[in-house]
DNA sequence: ATCTTTTAATTAAACATTTTAAGGACGCTC
DNA sequence: GAGCGTCCTTAAAATGTTTAATTAAAAGAT
């Protein structure tokens, strides 16, 4: 490996100080146009590399945004991910990803690598079970957050999701208005708020076309593909017979439907099942699947400029902002058809 | 915000250097027991954060690694990513994450940040026309890389990958031992060296059992379920009717196969379709489809140990290191069955 | 010519840690 | 009580930037 090349070396090589190469180099209006070019061009023969923990040492800022979510490999996050990444990308930010998996503790330390690696923001989407003060360590320690997808109890951080109690009622509405009225809501946790909401969303659907709800409709269970396929035993042998599910979201619903299908009734019209999400698997599916856009991209989007808009010192307004979801309606629906 | 907490606070508020405080944190056996502790307590009392990026300054050692794939979304990658973060979780390393999307210029962007936040080692699959120089230029810099599932022309880095030749040959052979004669290849590049090699492996198995190669057979697409779904159509006219589909990947299979099923056939036994990689999803599609086994999660694995090692001083061989794969068989696939 | 203003470049301190060489205290031995 | 080793602690230098304060030089105004 070559001799370590750093703002000294140019500076010597040019007989020139440090102070004038550091503005040089950020193009500083302090420094002539002509100084300028002669430093950046022998900045790249030279093969210099920027010495970022160097700078931030001296400036408190390190170009450094920490995002944490349940799962990356949950499609559900990827968009939203991908979505902050690309508004991130945009202003020279490099940001630094985790999973938890739902576990604090993991969180927790997360939060505390950020912190020693001078992190300037963290947008999370925070574990069951949260204590807020686990919050307040970021804030406290210059670290603005902000939340996306979930919401925290007793925390007032800006807080970017969709609003899913209205989703799950037009999802459910949309069942409704078929005629099905066994209705089963499959998958999901009610240890979150978004869980709370959604069955909020569903019951209120219900409540309101005057079907009465009833708890062994409810088959909570992993919010994954694999999560949707085991429920699928349970849900056909239910003795309420119900004839459309409600997923907690896309996967869920998709594994349900081929658990379905290998069971040998025809999902989609035996059986009508809607999804949430509108992930790219929904629309290729056998049977497409009708689902509820919840805005994932939008969500990433917004969180990712309100942290950067309050790095930028404009203070957004606290609490939750919510994306109004949308129903897209495919072929995993139809008209009720009893089942014997 | 509270006061900055630094070592020489504490140092101050218990009357003694900074110096002491500093070896006591890292459990140096140069400070005496009691004093440790002492010390320690008071850290924790005042909520004392550490600053990486000072003593990174000092020690030139960051504890980031970084790693960069073509797209996190993507169950292939994440898998293998999945293997790299426990691997790392246990030896206290910090990873940064990021897609290239296979733009040479995203990659090299994301090894100079790097590079800038002095970044330990990058584990990375190189993007589609990565020169080699782009490699060079970490190594250069005292940054070691390691490849994964991808190998790069004209480098010799240490690089794991599955067997791809080997494996595409096995699903080939399943199939021709299973009756098939006229099989398409679904999916895929030739611009990478898996690509290449997976080919290669479908013609040598075509060519070991006398079966003419036909080059309308190949139906190159992008490596996605939608890729696949939208493949359906192409391959259902073709002339040659062929009667099974060895696909670039599971995604491109399940893609494969609905649309199979939305043009009114039955894949698995109208049609004979294999996956690769052998994604959780594999298992539960419908039908359950047959695939190979990659080893992404080894292939994870044995890259971060790799990485760990090397920077632990040991030298690993250098060259490529070849996963062997596995066939799963499961449903998708079934003997002969011609289509008019 | 001189004074003022503008522009350009420099000096030196600061950021928070690690580490090496050196110092001090203490107890032990002769 | 001098000498010596051990154990603990310290002072100071080093890491590579940024930036406020300052100086030097050039340009403009009178």
């Amino acid at each position: 490996m070559a001799q370590k090349i750093k703002l000294s070396t140019i500076a010597e090589t040019l007989g020139i100080s440090t102070a004038t190469v550091s503005l040089a180099l950020r193009d500083s209006p302090l420094v002539a146009g002509a100084t300028r070019d002669k430093i950046k061009e022998q900045a790249r023969a030279l093969g210099y590399i920027y010495n970022r923990r160097a700078a931030s040492l001296r400036t408190s800022r390190s170009g450094i945004i920490g995002v944490v979510v349940h799962d990356i490999m949950n499609p559900f996050y990827g968009e939203i991910l991908k979505a902050i990444e690309s508004e991130l990308d945009r202003s020279r930010h490099t940001f630094i990803l985790s999973n938890h998996y739902d576990s604090v503790e993991k969180q927790r330390t997360f939060i505390e690598t950020l912190l020693q690696l001078g992190g300037d923001g963290v947008i999370m989407s925070p574990a069951i079970g949260t204590p807020p003060e686990d919050m307040q360590l970021a804030e406290d320690n210059g670290m603005p957050a902000i939340l996306v997808a979930r919401s925290l109890d007793g925390s007032d951080l800006p807080t970017y999701r969709g609003d899913d109690s209205y989703g799950i009622s037009l999802a459910t509405n949309h069942l409704i208005g078929l005629g099905h009225r066994s209705i089963a809501m499959i998958g999901g946790t009610d240890q979150t708020s978004t869980g709370r909401d959604r069955y909020q969303g569903y019951v209120n659907a219900l409540r309101k076309a005057e079907i009465e709800v009833d708890p062994g409709l409810r088959i909570p269970g992993p919010r994954s593909m694999q999560g949707g396929f085991e429920a699928a035993v349970h849900f056909l042998s239910l003795p309420q017979k119900p004839t459309a599910a409600v997923c907690w979201n896309d996967l869920v619903a998709i594994g349900l439907m081929n658990g379905i299908a290998r069971a040998g009734l025809v999902p989609g019209s035996d059986i009508s099942v809607t999804g949430y999400d509108d992930l790219e698997e929904a629309s290729i599916s056998m049977p497409a699947l009708t689902t509820v856009w919840n805005g994932q991209a939008e969500v990433g989007r917004l969180a990712a400029r309100a942290l950067l808009d309050r790095l930028a010192g404009s203070h957004e307004p606290d609490g939750i902002h919510l994306i109004k979801p949308e129903m897209r309606i495919r072929q995993s629906t139809s008209p009720i058809r009893p089942r014997s």
